[in-house]
DNA sequence: TACGGTAGTGAGAACGATTCTCATTATTGC
DNA sequence: GCAATAATGAGAATCGTTCTCACTACCGTA
């Protein structure tokens, strides 16, 4: 690959320069007008709705690009599909509301402690862990 | 173990009975000779393999009534798979390895209070959660 | 402003896990 | 043994996601 000339860049420069394209600034700002997760195919059908011509495929590549950069986070459903949310990029997990699919950002120190302890415990290494809440939130209560 | 009976089942329509069939007998000698995860289309093979002939959508739909009923634990895997194992009862969490799929039920008290205790504070009732460890395991790390 | 290398795009095909259909078969209570 | 019916299985159908590949548009540079 041919050296790029860039002279007065920092080292760490040799970005991959992820292009700012209509489709995915349509994308990001239709994840940043909403407060739940949302899945791929309702992202897809509400830009379309809008006039925002994008393709599915498009949608997927963009989404599983932010997931790897950090800049959002996904979780399965309930069923087999996978929603994803703008998000903080510190480690945290989510409590989500079964009904509205409101989220709340939460931290656990403790639960992080734990999952290293019984890890090394039984002798595992590179321990990752995934952690979920789902509950009913005092909206949906009052609602119900 | 106490069976605990349903309460639910209403009196006048009986047992809903499940039937001991062959390919059922097979399908839970085949997970019992497992310690970890597998996923259904794996069952499938193995007992193919064997020379018991059974059904994809008969493995499916078994391992669904297991897990209904308790008998069995299920997560879904790094892709879109469903991993099942014949499981104890009581309320735990897995370590399972990312090689080899070698499993350890744990327990963590500390979490199910973290978890009530999040959900209360912001108001959320009806709470579940769900909590997996990844990790190499020590024969693998061995092995590797 | 024009140019060109290349990341990004999109329509549709491909994929893979799971579920459904429905005629056939096997289990169980009697 | 018999009848009622739960269970089975082959293949089609679903459905979310990924892949293909020719085409397009972004962006640094000339």
């Amino acid at each position: 690959m041919p050296r790029k000339t860039d002279s007065a860049s920092p080292p760490e420069q040799a970005a991959p320069a992820t292009r700012s394209t209509r489709q995915r600034r349509a994308l990001v700002a239709e994840l940043s007008a909403s407060d739940g997760f949302r899945s791929a195919q309702d992202l897809h059908h509400a830009l379309r709705q809008q006039g925002e011509s994008v393709g599915l495929a498009t949608i997927y590549r963009a989404l599983q690009a932010m997931v790897d950069s950090g800049e959002l986070d996904t979780v399965k459903a309930d069923g087999n599909e996978a929603v994803y949310r703008l998000c903080s990029q510190a480690h945290h997990h989510h409590l989500v509301c079964r009904q509205c699919g409101r989220t709340v950002e939460v931290s656990g120190p403790a639960v992080e402690r734990w999952a290293s302890k019984v890890a090394e415990e039984h002798g595992f290494t590179e321990v990752d862990h995934t952690l979920e809440l789902f509950g009913v939130c005092q909206a949906c209560q009052s609602a119900g």
